[in-house]
DNA sequence: TATTGTTATACTCTATAACTATA
DNA sequence: TATAGTTATAGAGTATAACAATA
């Protein structure tokens, strides 16, 4: 939404989308940083986060969970299950699902990751008031609903 | 910041990161898509709009307006160039600089790719009031003072 | 034939660093 | 040697689609 006036040529920093990108840009790159040093990425917090929520999800659900498809999906779990936090199990009844769950060192890691992004989130926006925070929430959860976006954030 | 009780894992929407990166990847990926309309990246809006600012800028300038390294923009010329919307221009005095400038066509372009960004903001945060609009700009250029943010947002 | 999941490939974007030319 | 810019390489993400196994 530009605040120019008329004939001339809106700016960058005129629009919200731009300040939108250039916080949130800053964010995930240091809350990447601070989750680099548990050897996690991004999405990978992401997954485990979503297998904790919703146990024995099938990569199709957790996929659909998560926002993304399940090619990329499936590779995450594989290196998921390359770290031991998370597992997988062929089902008994349809041999083709699988169904994920997290290892006891998934769960004994994923309090850990929850505190490292409550961190990140502290150093950017501690600053403001709880007030603050819930209005930024409540504004920002209303587009989500108001454009009726879907796909999760994972990067 | 977490909103969760004591002795529980926060979850990913109680992080305002989480919502900010949910928003920003939606805003972002339709304004890649209207750009692309016009066979333009958003790194390559970002090019032509601080071009435009700052006319007569060496590469190395343009990558710190830009807030990107001098390789990436040095492609990015080249990508403008081959689209002839600008032309690189060695200097007459140190031949090793080069003075880069918008073509009549870049500065034709200039106005109708402002507009798609224009339309893009308007099309998720339509539906807020202006005051509303100025406050989140007012939160979000608060973060970037408050965390000393350098590194503009081009993707 | 349809569905679940895996694997291979491709694309976008940017950083890093080696390299050339000039100073 | 230092600096401006170019070029080549690498790396992180994710989508797409071809594929295998099962229903």
């Amino acid at each position: 939404m530009s605040t120019s006036k008329k004939n001339t040529i809106s700016r960058l920093d005129d629009h919200l989308g731009y300040w939108l990108r250039f916080v949130s840009n800053h964010v995930s790159d240091a809350f990447r940083k601070r989750l680099a040093e548990h050897e996690v990425t991004v999405a990978e917090w992401v997954a485990l986060r979503s297998i904790h929520d919703a146990p024995g999800s099938s990569l199709n659900e957790l996929a659909a969970l998560m926002g993304m498809h399940k090619g990329p999906v499936s590779r995450l779990v594989d290196r998921l299950n390359e770290q031991g936090l998370a597992v997988r199990t062929q089902n008994q009844g349809d041999r083709r699902g699988v169904t994920i769950a997290l290892t006891a060192a998934g769960q004994r890691l994923l309090p850990i990751l929850a505190k490292t992004a409550d961190e990140n989130d502290a150093y950017f926006f501690g600053h403001l008031s709880a007030a603050e925070r819930d209005y930024l929430i409540d504004i920002l959860r209303g587009i989500v609903e108001q454009r009726k976006l879907n796909q999760k954030p994972t990067k």
